[in-house]
DNA sequence: CTGTTAGCGCATTCAA
DNA sequence: TTGAATGCGCTAACAG
């Protein structure tokens, strides 16, 4: 490690190249306009020095940090991955920088990275789920920034959303198995008080079965997300274990709905004749495997788009001195029939 | 969005615990000791006035930012997901927070990534890769920060290297292939100039080939990363095609192994009677398939760990004022014999 | 188009 | 154990 040298400031640049510290700081933000002359001087001088601006020290001055936190669930789960990049790509575009962080699936963890985050006094944040203790909704409402829940449709938003409706999801699910003509559908979750998005799945199959007049329901909650893979390979078995009449199965994520698959091949029980099998979320591996798994496909790097673009919308007003009201953006989904069912 | 008011300073608890600024920032920092009374009424003002520290600030003011700068290829991949979890972990205990950048596997990306976050003056880097663009490496060097690279074994390091050899581990797979018989043995991998790693796994291969006295290498190279599952698929039909004797196809990473495998099974070639099948990274889809694939494990969490206490340690030492030697923590992998060699 | 002044919110450094 | 003065690096607001 090389030793900590002092760096140049935008000062040094000034000095250098006989201007004031404004001039450098216009052609650097843009903002105002310098003459050629000016502008070209300086570029050089910060060239020659290896000036690099301390965008921190900006943002307190500025009053804006540039800053917009994200809080996942998991960074390790390819669907929140693609929001992240949908978001990270259009924050870049508009000069904004990422604070990530993980809830590892909790409200009570994610009280405390925001906690943490609101340190860094983001410009705005985007959640995941509309589920939040009392203290994260009374922090976010204090920090006065724009709000955006992502991958959920809350019914009290606490700003604005961007999301889909997770009942709504296995729902079209148990109507798609229903058209092909199942009949004693299973369905295989997870269980935590805070997985709100897996108890709405869950919720939307036990609705959709009663308004098909299907009465028995054959549950299994497996433990709190992330579920092990696989975990969805022995639910298969115990679910036909407890319901042999069971036709299909429906998962709460790919993940375990491949497991199970794989259980199936391992048990040799033919899907989808013995058990129809259909998951959430569009993952590679039930994209790929064989027979491809059924799914419900979200597109989660628009959403994560979205999701960054009302960020950007809602700052740009709020500079303006404009009011901004909450807005919902619903995200499509559609159901993928394929070989498992 | 909440009309943006004015936030409490620490200028305000001060005035209304009737203190000086010092003392709250002293109770807040826990440096330099107070007296209990003082602790408690400057914790109960704090809560009164819902105030939040502005660290930016306290960075600007102490020249330590409390941010670690990571860089991974992306951030949708299990392996360096897990290595982003251990390095937020130990960040984390430690105060700080990361601030994650994603290079789409390009060491030019990498370059403007580097750059910008380079502006949030950093306390130290995690690189994913020993391969950087020269001006990388020199902004790198004028930052004057502690630098990690990861994931592998540069041959001149930057500084600090928490990695392992990609060659050794190809070198190991084609030992494992070797003594379960196999000779004519193919390899699937990538493409890209900045995909060194994946260039150092195919060289691994070609070197052990000739150890072991097989001389016929079988290569197919794929687009840049990351690789569609589904060419996995496409390449093990090519690669049978080109060579129909080949008796084993070792991937460059899980990912299009799994794809090869579940294009086997639709081709109904039987895996590893008709050809054998191993991967790299123990992804989720090759230990939970069927027939699961052998692949190498590297322990991603603990690389990310050990990464991450490395800067601290380096931060500290600097701190001291001690001068920090750079260091090469080896990481180790372990071949996982499975169903499909 | 350019410069001056006055902070942004906090911690370091000294002194009490 | 506590406080006052000072400045971190930058930009908003105003003046010229």
């Amino acid at each position: 490690m090389p030793g900590r040298v002092k760096r140049p400031t935008i000062k040094d640049v000034a000095r250098e190249a006989g201007v004031s510290m404004m001039t450098v700081s216009r052609v650097l933000t843009k903002k105002g306009r310098a003459s050629q002359d000016t502008i070209d001087k300086v570029l050089r001088t910060i060239e020659e020095l290896g000036y690099v601006p301390d965008l921190n020290a900006g943002a307190l001055s500025s009053r804006n940090s540039g800053f917009i936190a994200v809080l996942v669930p998991s960074v390790d789960n390819s669907n929140f991955a693609q929001s992240v990049r949908g978001i990270t790509d259009v924050l870049n575009d508009n000069g904004l920088q990422i604070l990530l962080g993980s809830t590892d699936f909790s409200v009570e963890r994610e009280e405390t990275v925001l906690e943490t985050i609101l340190k860094r006094r983001p410009d705005g944040v985007i959640l995941t789920g509309g589920n939040h203790t009392a203290r994260s909704r009374r922090m976010l409402e204090n920090a006065g920034i724009a709000v955006v829940e992502t991958w959920d449709l809350p019914a009290d938003p606490i700003d604005h959303v961007v999301g889909f409706s997770n009942v709504a999801v296995s729902h079209a699910m148990v109507d798609h198995l229903h058209e092909r003509g199942y009949r004693r559908i299973g369905f295989i979750g997870s269980s935590s008080d805070s997985d709100t998005r897996g108890a709405d799945r869950e919720r939307g199959y036990s609705e959709a079965l009663k308004k098909h007049g299907l009465e028995h329901h054959r549950v299994i909650r497996l433990g709190a997300p992330p579920v092990p893979v696989e975990q969805g390979g022995e639910a298969i078995v115990e679910m036909l274990r407890r319901w042999p009449e069971t036709d299909a199965a429906m998962f709460v994520s790919d993940r375990t709905a491949f497991g199970a698959l794989m259980e199936c091949h391992r048990c040799s029980w033919p899907v989808p004749d013995r058990v129809a099998i259909a998951g959430f979320g569009n993952f590679d591996m039930a994209r790929n495997c064989h027979p491809r798994i059924t799914t419900t496909a979200i597109d989660c790097y628009e959403m994560g788009r979205f999701a960054a673009e009302r960020i950007v919308d809602a700052r740009a007003r709020a500079a303006a001195g404009e009011r901004v009201k909450p807005e919902i953006t619903m995200i499509p989904y559609r159901i993928l029939g394929r070989q498992t069912t």
